[in-house]
DNA sequence: ATCCTCCCTGTACTTAGGTACAAAGTCAAG
DNA sequence: CTTGACTTTGTACCTAAGTACAGGGAGGAT
C-alpha cells in the first residue's frame, strides 16, 4: 500500500512529528487508519491539509478559526463560499486594526526617541524614561 | 504612617492585587518592608513603577524588557540615556518589521477575497479554499 | 467574643501552539 | 536473534503575563 508513515507524512508537510498528531488529537485531521501494530497511515491529503493549516496560520488565522474553516469547505451545501467570504473579511478588519495599533505605538516611541536625542535632562536621565514616569499623575 | 496596603496601591495603579505580588516576584519593584503581622507597606513611588510598567507595556515593551528599562533609568552613570534610546530605536523597528508582515497578510487576504467574490468555483466551494489547499504543490 | 474583610503563602490553572521525554512495542537488516 | 531506527502512549514542560484558589492569620467594628 501506499501508505505514509507518521514520519514520512511529518517531513512532506515540514512540520515536527508531534505537530502531526497534535493536530490528530486538536481534530484537525482525521484520525488515520492503522496497521495492525497500531502505526498511524497517512495519506497526501493529509500532506495538503497540514499545509493548508500552516498556510492559514501564517495569514493570521488560529487554529480553532482554521477548524471551522476546515468544517466550512467540508460541508457541502453550496452557501460555504459566503462563509469564508465572511471569515476573511473579519480577519482583514482584525489585521486593520492591529496595524492601527502598532502605528500609534510607533508614534508615540518616535516622539520620545526625538525627545530624548534633542533635550538631554541636566541629570542625565533620558526624557523617555522620566516620561513615563511621571506622564499622567 | 503614610504606608499603602497591596489593595490600595492596586488600585491607585489600576492593576489586580496578584498583579502587584507578581511584579515584585519578577523584581520590577522593590521588595516592600512589612509590619509586624507580614503586610507589604507601599508607598506612592511603587505606584510610579507601577504606572511605568504599563505604560511601557502599551508600547509593547515585555516586562524582561522592562526590567532592563529599570535597570538602566535607576543607574546613575550620565550614559544611560543613550542606552534608553538604542532599546527605543530597537523596539520601533520591531513594531515596524510586524507592521510590514500585517501589511503582506492583509494583501493576500484581501487578494484571495476579491477572487472568492468575482468568480466562484463551479462546485460552489470558495476559491480561498481551493487555494489554501492546493497551494504550491 | 464574633464576624467580616483583608492579607499571607504556595500551588495550580489559563491561552496558544506546540516540544520533550520516558517506557514500551515494532520492523527490517545483517 | 540481535541491533538500531522507528512508532506508540501518556505526561510534563515551554513562553508570557497573569489569574484563581485553598488554607490560614490579622485587624477592626459591633
Amino acid at each position: 500500500m501506499t501508505g505514509l508513515k507518521i514520519s514520512e507524512v511529518a517531513e512532506k508537510s515540514n512540520v515536527n512529528i508531534e505537530t502531526v498528531r497534535y493536530y490528530e488529537k486538536r481534530q484537525l485531521i482525521p484520525e488515520p487508519p492503522r496497521t495492525r501494530a497500531g502505526y498511524r497511515i497517512f495519506s497526501l491529503e493529509d500532506v495538503d491539509r497540514i499545509k493548508f493549516i500552516k498556510r492559514s496560520q501564517e495569514l493570521g488565522f488560529t487554529l480553532n478559526e482554521i477548524k471551522q474553516l476546515i468544517s466550512i469547505s467540508d460541508d457541502k451545501t453550496q452557501v460555504n463560499s459566503e462563509e469564508v467570504l465572511q471569515y476573511s473579511v473579519q480577519k482583514i478588519d482584525e489585521i486593520e486594526a492591529q496595524i492601527k495599533d502598532l502605528e500609534k505605538i510607533k508614534k508615540t516611541l518616535q516622539d520620545l526617541t526625538v525627545q530624548c536625542s534633542g533635550s538631554r535632562s541636566s541629570d542625565g536621565r533620558c526624557p523617555i524614561i522620566t516620561s513615563l514616569t511621571g506622564g499622567d499623575r
